[in-house]
RNA sequence: GGCGUCGUGGCGGAGUGGCUACGCAGCGGAUUGCAAAUCCGUGUACUCCGGUUCAAAUCCGGACGACGCCUCCA
């Protein structure tokens, strides 16, 4: 039985889809206004590996993530850069998707863009005040807090407390300072849609009550997110949803936060204004220096509601972890396969091996702990060295295979972890050709003195050496 | 202050009331001319104080501490 915290009742719970044998399920997705950090991508990339388990469990997965091109953010960088916000938009949800799909997350079935549901969204609020749930301010519609029983529910607050925190610093004709923006009338120079309110643009939660609502009805099983959305964004999903169709997504997953060195790292950091510390945190430069399969472990090794830390000594632990691992596999690991939990399941095995892969099983169905389950891929390798030649493959192939459900261990994955000597340097390549040979002579004539000098010299100039049995090979 | 997650060996990180997690690093060994890589072996860990129990890192209570949210943020 596959179980799941919800965040909504903070306990772990039977996961039981709104409809047999279907899975619905909304990941917040980016702002698209600026470069993808490494932040942006824990969401895609653990609720990918959930998708493709509650898939390989034999549930129809609909995965939608939004794409938000409409917002404060988007517009600020139009006016400063002075390039149309379309442009900004357009280059980096581009640059969002090309990081899925080096990450393998392929299980997202919808990427509806915010830009595309304006029309809903203003019947939606329609809607609202009609039912009375909003109101209409001078400076745009606002979402009446007051009305909606359980407010707070998602995230432990309380109305009261809330609004006695807060500062009364404008007087826009609010109800409550509580109440939140559903549509923002124009301002000179905003981008804008028509409304029956006037001009305009919709608030920042109100994309996702609308988009969950036309693409996974009222009622869905899982809403998922990183954990800094709970307030106020998920809260006000809860109370736009719940006043529309009376209810909301079922099962709430949030997964905790990608940390630098045990500390989260915001945009409000005073590091981030210096353009190297930035960019470490890049998305595209992380996948570079340290391809993206090892970004895609790191993020699963750990389980998914507890801080994942981003830092040299973990993501080199983890990528040394990635090799040896590949190694093991050899030519299994480059082989296409299709793998299908019944007949992994189903593969007759030793009683150790079986006993890994009902680990990896338990593991997973157990609110989704990628990291125990990684675990057991470890201790199936390890098996698989211990075995008889005759059994190892299929042992080596069910470790992989299994590893491929959560979308690790995939054919090409090793490619990315050897650093790119600089593409088809010929120079090079005969250079070292011939260096190669003149210090095979040496070693032939045990002139060890030479060959060693010969291994020194070139690392400190940044060339491995490694000798094997059929001949000496390079890297840099 | 309010809400939440949590406190495990050098580091990272799973965990079932009694049985080796796992990874990285280290150490010993095999192999190698020497290295590297690989393989084998190797760790009496569980914040503190009470309680429940035949038995608790695992359940309950308390203390202390960490991190996150409450403001832009994935």
């Amino acid at each position: 039985m596959q179980t799941v915290y919800n965040t909504l009742t903070r306990h772990v719970e039977p996961l039981v889809p709104v409809t047999p044998g279907k899975i619905g399920m909304y990941l917040c997705g980016p702002t698209v206004y600026d470069d993808c950090h490494i932040g942006h991508l824990m969401g895609p990339v653990l609720f990918d590996a959930v998708a493709k388990w509650l898939k390989a469990r034999g549930l129809a997965v609909r995965f939608v993530n939004n794409i938000t091109d409409i917002d404060d953010k988007i517009i600020n960088k139009s006016v400063e850069t002075g390039e149309p916000w379309q442009a900004i938009t357009a280059r980096y949800s581009q640059q969002y998707f090309d990081l899925l799909k080096r990450l393998h997350v392929d299980t997202i079935t919808d990427h509806p863009r915010c830009t595309e549901y304006v029309g809903q969204m203003t019947a939606y609020i329609q809607d609202l005040i009609a039912k009375d749930r909003a109101y209409v301010a001078a400076d745009g519609v606002y979402y009446d807090v007051a009305k909606q029983g359980g407010y707070g529910k998602l995230s432990g607050r309380k109305v009261e407390e809330m609004i006695a925190g807060v500062r009364v610093e404008r007087d826009s004709g609010l109800r409550s300072p509580a109440d939140f923006a559903l549509w923002k009338l124009v301002k000179p120079g905003e981008p804008s849609w028509p409304s029956p309110w006037g001009d305009g643009r919709p608030g920042w939660h109100i994309e996702c009550s609308v988009m969950t609502h036309h693409t996974l009805g009222h009622s869905f099983d899982i809403h998922a997110g990183g954990e800094e959305l709970k307030f106020p964004h998920h809260e006000n999903e809860i109370a736009q949803g719940e006043a529309h169709g009376g209810c909301y997504a079922k099962v709430w997953m949030h997964n905790n936060l990608v940390q630098f060195e045990g500390h989260k790292v915001s945009k409000s950091d005073p590091r981030m204004k210096d353009p190297a510390f930035r960019g470490q945190f890049k998305a595209l430069n992380v996948l570079d220096q340290f391809g993206a399969p090892t970004i895609r472990l790191l993020l699963l090794s750990g389980h998914y509601r507890r801080p994942v830390d981003f830092g040299p000594t973990a993501i080199t632990a983890i990528r040394t972890s990635l090799g040896r691992m590949l190694t093991a596999l050899g030519p299994v690991a480059e082989e296409p396969s299709a793998p299908i939990l019944d007949a992994l399941l189903a593969l007759p095995v030793s009683e150790a091996v079986a006993k890994a892969r009902a680990a990896f099983v338990a593991s997973m169905d157990e609110d989704f702990n990628t990291g125990g389950a990684i675990a057991q891929i470890h201790v199936l390798l390890a098996e698989a060295r211990k075995a008889p030649e005759a059994e190892r493959g299929t042992i080596l192939r069910l470790a992989r295979d299994l590893g491929r459900l959560l979308g690790l261990l995939m054919p090409g994955d090793a490619a990315t972890l050897t650093t790119e000597a600089p593409a088809s340097d010929d120079t090079l390549d005969q250079v070292m050709a011939l260096v190669l040979e003149l210090r095979q002579t040496a070693r032939a004539n045990r002139d060890f003195a030479t060959s060693d000098l010969i291994r020194d010299r070139l690392k400190a100039a940044g060339i491995t050496i490694k000798d094997a049995k059929d001949g000496a090979t390079w890297s840099r």
